[in-house]
DNA sequence: TGGGACCGTAAGGAATTCGTCAGGATCCGG
DNA sequence: CCGGATCCTGACGAATTCCTTACGGTCCCA
C-alpha cells in the first residue's frame, strides 16, 4: 500500500487529508511540525510526502533539505498565495510539485497519484533465492525452504532489504545506517550489530557461524546470496 | 584523438617518440625547451605531456611548477640514470610519472597510455582482472581465479584501492600515506612496508618475487595489472 | 670493509570493533 | 488503561585489526 505522510500542523486540514487518503486506500501518516517529520521519514520511508509550508518550529525548505539529504521521496508542497517566495525556495530545495491553497481534494489527489507513479519505475524485481530462505522484495516477504513465513520487524526488513538490493556487495556501516535509521544515526554502530544479530537468529541456519549476512571488520556487511 | 605534447632537445630522441607515437594514433607536438613548452602546454591543452629533464633553458621541476600551476595534465618525466635527485624532486612537484633512459618504446608507450586513462576518469569502474585475480572496486571485493575470496582489512583495502585505481603508474609513498592514513603520516613509510607485505602475502603467487606489486626503490610503488 | 639508507619479514601487545545478553523505554492496538 | 511487540541502551567477553619493535637483507659509497 502506498504509504503517505501529511506535515501540518492545522488540524482541520489534516483531519480532512487523512479522510480523503484513506478513502483512497492510502497508508497515511500524520507529523505535525518539522522535526518529527524529518523522524517520520526516516522511520516509516513514506512514498509521497505532502509538506505544509506554514510549520510552528522548522523552516519547510529546511524540512526538504533534511529529507533530500539521504532520501528521494517525493515532496508535494503545500502554500498559502501569500507564500510565493516560500514555493520558489521550496522548488529549489528539493520539493517535486506545489498546491496553492485552498485547493480542491481531487486536484490534491491527482498530484498525488502523480508522484506515487513517478515514484515506483516498477521494474518488478525476482526474488533472490538462497539454499535456505527465498527474499521476495516486491512483496515484502521472506519464506523458508520449508515454507514457513519469517515474521520481520519493521527495522529488521528495511536492514535487510538494504543489504540484499547490494548483495554481493560491501555496504558500509554509514549505508546501512543512513538507509535505515536516518543521517543522523551515522554513527550508531551499535544499533547495526544488535539488528544484524536478530537477523541472523531468524534467517541463518547456524547464527554463530554466518553465511549470508557476512561481516566485514571495520567496514560493514555484506548480503552473500 | 589523444594530444601529447613532447618536451626535449635531443633531435634523435625527438624523431623515434614522434614517429613512435604518430604510429599509435597519438597527435604529437614538440617543444625543444622550457620556455616554450609551458607557453605550448598553454595554447594546445595537450592530454599528456612527456618531459626531459635536462633542458637547455630551465630547470625541469620548474617546468613542472610552471604547468601546475593551472594545469593538472599528467606529465611524464624522462630521467637519466645518473638524475636520481631531480627524479624525486620531479615527482614532489607535481609529476605523474617517470622512466629511466635508456628506455623501451613499449615501456614508455604504456605509461603513456595509462597517463591518458587516468585523464579521462571511467564512471563506472570495470573490474581489474590479473592471471591470478580479480580486483572489483564496486563490490569491494578480491576473488581469486579459483574462486575463493581474499579477505583484506580496511587498510588493506585502502591501500590496494590507490594503487589499482592508479595501475600502471608509479604512486609515490607520499601519495600513499596521504591517501590511507591522513596527510600528518605522510613520513611514516614503515607503515607501508609492512601492509605492502601483508598485500603481498595474500595476493601475489610468490610474494618473494613480487608479479603485481613492484617497488620503485627511494620513491613508491606500482601495480602492474 | 664498514656504515648508512632503504626495503622486507615476523611477532606481540594496544586499541578498536564485533557479538551477545538483558533490562528498560516506547509505541501501538484493543 | 493495559499487554505485547519493538526498539534503544548499557555492559562485557571475544575477535579483529593496527601499530610498534626487532632483526636480516641488499645496495651504494666512502
Amino acid at each position: 500500500m502506498t504509504k503517505v505522510l501529511v506535515v501540518d500542523d492545522e488540524p482541520a486540514l489534516v483531519r480532512a487529508l487523512r479522510v480523503n487518503l484513506a478513502a483512497h486506500d492510502y497508508d497515511v501518516t500524520i507529523a505535525y511540525d518539522g522535526r518529527s517529520a524529518l523522524k517520520r521519514t526516516a522511520q516509516d520511508h513514506p512514498d509521497v510526502v505532502i509538506l505544509d509550508l506554514g510549520l510552528p518550529d522548522i523552516d519547510g525548505s529546511e524540512v526538504i533539505d533534511g529529507i533530500r539529504g539521504w532520501s528521494a521521496v517525493p515532496i508535494i508542497v503545500l502554500s498559502a498565495r501569500d507564500q510565493e517566495r516560500e514555493k520558489v525556495t521550496a522548488l529549489d530545495a528539493g520539493a517535486d510539485d506545489f498546491v496553492t491553497k485552498p485547493f480542491g481534494m481531487d486536484e490534491l489527489l491527482a498530484r498525488v497519484r502523480a508522484a506515487a507513479r513517478r515514484a515506483q519505475p516498477n521494474d518488478d524485481e525476482p526474488a533472490i533465492v538462497t539454499d535456505d530462505f527465498v527474499v521476495d522484495l516486491a512483496a515484502t516477504v521472506v519464506r523458508r525452504s520449508d515454507g514457513t513465513e519469517v515474521r520481520l520487524t519493521p527495522t529488521e526488513w528495511q536492514l535487510l532489504e538494504a543489504l540484499v538490493r547490494d548483495r554481493g556487495r560491501l555496504v558500509t556501516s554509514q549505508q546501512l545506517l543512513r538507509q535505515v535509521w536516518g543521517p543522523q544515526y551515522e554513527h550508531e554502530r551499535h544499533y547495526l550489530r544488535v539488528f544484524i544479530a536478530q537477523l541472523r537468529r531468524k534467517l541463518e541456519p547456524d547464527p554463530s557461524q554466518p553465511r549470508y549476512i557476512r561481516t566485514e571488520a571495520g567496514m560493514g556487511y555484506r548480503f552473500i546470496g
